[in-house]
DNA sequence: ATGAAAGCGCTAACAC
DNA sequence: GTGTTAGCGCTTTCAT
């Protein structure tokens, strides 16, 4: 006994141009004109093959598309984490824009590790993207080669530099730890530490926050280094450690993020100890607890939306083949002064 | 004078599996061949292939790839909000299982609005992504009709269904709700209010909480509802204006998410309110901070990485043709008694 | 182990 | 306004 037909896959056999054509009686071209440029068919035959993608629930193979004009539409994003509020609220703005050109975004995050960057780069480039969007301006040299060898637009964010791959938008760090340095030493602080996560950009900000510091109160600042992203629970145990070795009076925390400040001015409440009289505390990213807080946090603020929404001209000025496109976007930082110093 | 030729433009010339076929002394299909199955090709050949690839930076061109076998190792995922960390962090824990079997995410935000949904959905499907990840159980009839038309797996996440367009992962959501009201009448709560942000799904848990609590109680619910999304700011306001309403002993705040229950917190630290003597507050979420600020948070928790596993899990699945693929994936929540009720 | 041929579904260039 | 012809850069199938 013969075996009856198994295993008949349903193939969903996708409906091409060539089926709605055939539909609406023409050719392929049209369709495809009608689709992209309706003005350049006639209204009957328009009308026609709109029905004819109604009826079929037609969606266009934009894979086919890219292949065959070499525009993607695609933007890929590399970010170091998702779950960090200061990435995801830039990508949010950058996205939201692309996305309103028609552009669509394919996503990576590379956990601050040049590696993962690396390999994420080869991967999102075999995509053929319209422009890529890097986080930071340090990255391995295959990667800029890679980059400049796809010749498409990149922008680098949250961060600047003289030297972009193709152009960046930031600020610039050590500036900012700067000015936050002059403000603890006007403010009248006399004993400083820092409390920095991982990440590079953490490690220039507390570098340039620290040499200020010191060269204007010639007083070492004590250092309080995580190898971890920034967490509410990581800035209550940075404190606890400063308790334990003996904390002085006038003494400023300067956080690498707005998550440690938190976590320092959690463990001094529960400490009771009186912020900013008894330590103050400044913060890097102007979240929002930060002003709804209580006691409400002094800390750096970026502008992160402008941010995105500045990387995302940036790129569209390129695509649209602006002349003299400016390379690197400076959008500042402003420190703003609450209540915790 | 005839004009010189201007806008010579580079025309960066991709490299080709042909081009590296030829520098290599092979055939375009080997190529092919080397990169995809190695061991098809032999050792020498292949190193000549490899070589030519090192030589030139050869990127392959996945769209062409896709185009030719179907597969775009694409995985659209929609989530409402990126800035949000119940859905980032089950987004990372997602994409990272799928980049690790070789899938790219393309990502949009939906901020909970239908007609977003569903724009993006039709985008997406465009690439021909081989997998969809949506948010919710509730889409637009449009929506499930394109993506039973379009034959691959969906996977629903944050709430689960009976009838999921193809499987969901999440948790019961009214359960959560009932589970936090009896919660409160058991710890002795007499009175309660809801604050709850405008998405779907935390209506739902407040309608469910009000009913059990009601019902447990004979008393009551008072709701603060907010159409925007959940911020500390607006926790705050949530309980001056409940303060101003007349605050009751033995009220318990329920929240639809921990960031308003901060802000409730904050909101009764500033005012010098007890927590949970004056008034008791319930989260939903147990975000970090939840368990790290004082009083620590009493509050629901879902497992957001166990979920984005689960969910690539789900997928990966259905890739490989498992015979009967789980459909409905109830993640559960956790009630996690702390400090503030 | 390698190659030739066909074709994925579209856009671009050029006819008519 | 519409159609014809060529690809885009791969994978697939079938020969050899």
């Amino acid at each position: 006994m013969p075996e009856g037909p198994k295993n008949t896959p349903k193939m969903r056999q996708h409906v091409t141009m060539t089926d709605i054509g055939r539909l609406a009686g023409v050719s392929q071209v049209t369709v495809s004109r009608a689709l992209s440029a309706p003005d350049k068919v006639s209204p009957e035959t328009l009308e026609r093959i709109k029905e004819a993608v109604r009826q079929t629930g037609y969606v266009p193979n934009a894979l086919a598309g890219a292949l065959a004009s070499s525009k993607s539409n695609l933007i890929a994003a590399l970010v170091p984490s998702l779950t960090n509020i200061v990435y995801s609220s830039m990508l949010t703005a950058f996205s939201e824009i692309m996305w309103g050109h028609g552009y669509q975004i394919t996503l990576s995050e590379t956990g601050f590790d040049p590696e993962r960057e690396e390999k994420a780069v080869a991967t999102h480039l075999s995509r053929r993207p319209d422009a890529v969007l890097l986080t930071g301006v340090h990255h391995s040299s295959t990667v800029r080669r890679m980059l400049l060898n796809a010749g498409i637009p990149v922008v680098e964010i949250w961060d600047i530099t003289d030297t972009p791959i193709d152009c960046c938008v930031g600020f610039a760090h050590a500036n900012a730890a700067i000015a936050a340095a002059e403000f603890a030493v006007e403010a009248g602080y006399k004993h400083a530490v820092t409390v920095t996560a991982g990440d590079e950009r953490a490690l220039r900000r507390r570098d340039a926050f620290e040499a200020r510091f010191t060269a204007r109160t010639q007083t070492m600042v004590q250092q309080m280094n995580f190898t971890r992203p920034a967490t509410l629970g990581l800035g209550r145990q940075a404190l606890s450690q400063v308790i334990d070795a003996g904390l002085q009076p006038k003494t400023v925390l300067f956080c690498s993020s707005d998550q440690f400040a938190q976590g320092v001015l959690v463990e001094a409440s529960v400490r009771g100890l009186a912020v900013p009289d008894d330590l103050a505390v400044i913060g890097f990213g102007d979240q929002e607890f930060a002003r709804m807080t209580a006691p409400s946090l002094t800390t750096v603020r970026i502008d992160r939306q402008t941010l995105g929404e500045t990387a995302a001209s940036a790129l569209l000025d390129r695509f649209s083949g602006k002349p003299d496109p400016v390379a690197v976007h400076d959008v500042g930082f402003k420190l703003v002064r609450r209540d915790s110093a």
